[in-house]
DNA sequence: CTGTAAATGTTATTATTTGTTATTTCTTGT
DNA sequence: ACAAGAAATAACAAATAATAACATTTACAG
């Protein structure tokens, strides 16, 4: 049998063990032509993402409900521009304030970065950004109602326009699908514009969070200007000369450099 | 074998990857008959379009996104009676009703049978209900809008009594904690029994799902009476004086059987 | 043809993963 | 409770893969 890398091994392990309950270490070494020390790392890793639980010898699923949204992750494209942008984003919020954050993986590198948070209330249609912050100790979880998408995670249409209406806050952190070099802010989806157009109403300080691939590309549907806008926060390779005339606009540019760690 | 162009190249790597979830590069070099260099600068691409998601020695398919919930799973405690009831509500549905589906797990059940449902809508305040059903193709999803309690993956509080104006049902299948001897129900949450109420309020007709355990306890929270219900679903073993004094409070109350199977 | 750009291959270096061994920790049968 | 055996851990060595820089081939426009 062809040896797999680490990655395709675990998923194989992870789904032989969707279908029995539990397995042992020594049938997984046989079974992948590997030794059991490797298997041994391999359950550690799964072990650390939650999705099983080791016992002796073996490992068993992790008795918890995963919900699973269909909902292809693509963190992966131009995740440490948009980490960046995240780490720059989180300066901008203070201990007790309320915040929006808006559907999109920006918003969601974000929340990552909010889960030791102090006394903050966030407010999202995103149920990705609620997962990430259901266990954080000092965060409350709003989630707004609506229609979910089929094929995405998060909620749009009249029923969350109508829940904004119910509250306010000190700062929205919104992503967007394109920036056009005119200011304008698209969205690929028209429900979606115009919920994110009731968000700027009801937010205190509006902030978005634009990588430079988004800069230049329109979309179906205009949400608004930058001219209503507060901050914009874009990743190194923005081109200058669009950034000077979105400054003209009126939000106060930030660029963000990626840490050079890890 | 023809060599191909680059192109080609990966859109066969991107359907070998729909087949197995994983692979490994010294396999694709064979495959094709180029260098392993070749390959990597074929998934440095292939990851750019966020396809896919490199790994060592290999790529895999750009995962899924798991919203996990930290939500033990009590499923297992009286699945058998609990999915018994469920297929006695199941009967209770027609196409093209909308449904509110409550929270807890004999819901969830009724869930998992509406996958198939036609042209049905189903309001929660369950994420979990939310999440087994937003695949499902006859079936529209609103999910209420409220604050999410830590550790259960479910939305309560005035947000979710305020969502719940916005619309009318024409069934509401709802759980309970408990249910007294006098016909009374009880949630272990202040907050939830005030949804309960509303519930019932804006739902046509109302059916309570409890399995025999539910019967005789009582809780913290009194939501309301089972003289404003319209349906008992319970299971076998409950109590047969107790049913007798609850059938004279105007529910119709229908005993579910386990199935003999499995 | 020939010059150019794109794609591919090579090599040296660095980083990651795997296997092996010795030691500790946990199970199990008495 | 104890000792024997199985499994887990830690530390190190060996194997394997990734990256970067450079060389070579290929495609093809003029």
């Amino acid at each position: 049998m062809q040896k797999l890398p680490s990655a395709a091994r675990q998923a194989q392990i992870r789904e032989r063990l969707s279908a029995h309950p539990g397995v042992a270490i020594s049938e997984l070494a046989r079974r992948f032509g590997v030794s059991e020390m490797t298997i041994r790392r391999d359950l550690a890793v799964l072990e650390g993402q939650s999705h099983i639980q080791r016992t002796h010898g073996g490992a068993m699923l992790t008795e918890r409900m995963l919900l699973e949204f269909d909902y292809r992750d693509r963190r992966a494209a131009n995740r440490a521009a948009k980490q960046a942008i995240a780490q720059e984003a989180r300066k901008l919020v203070k201990p007790g304030q309320r915040l929006i954050l808006d559907n999109g993986t920006t918003s969601l590198e974000l929340a990552c970065l909010l889960r030791d948070g102090q006394d903050l209330t966030v407010i999202t249609p995103s149920l990705a950004v609620a997962s990430e912050l259901l266990d954080a100790a000092g965060v409350e979880v709003i989630l707004l109602g609506g229609v979910i998408r089929h094929g995405s995670p998060d909620l749009t249409g009249p029923v969350t326009e109508l829940c904004l209406e119910l509250f306010s806050a000190d700062v929205l952190f919104q992503g967007t699908d394109g920036l056009g070099f005119d200011g304008k802010l698209y969205n690929a989806d028209l429900r979606l514009a115009r919920v994110e157009k009731h968000m700027r109403r009801i937010a205190r300080r509006s902030v978005v969070l634009a990588d430079h691939t988004k800069i230049g590309r329109t979309a179906l549907a205009c949400s608004g200007s930058l001219a209503e806008v507060d901050f914009l926060i874009t990743s190194q390779d923005a081109p200058a000369d669009a950034l000077r005339r979105f400054a003209k606009l009126g939000p106060k540019i930030i660029t963000a450099t990626p840490s050079l760690s890890s």
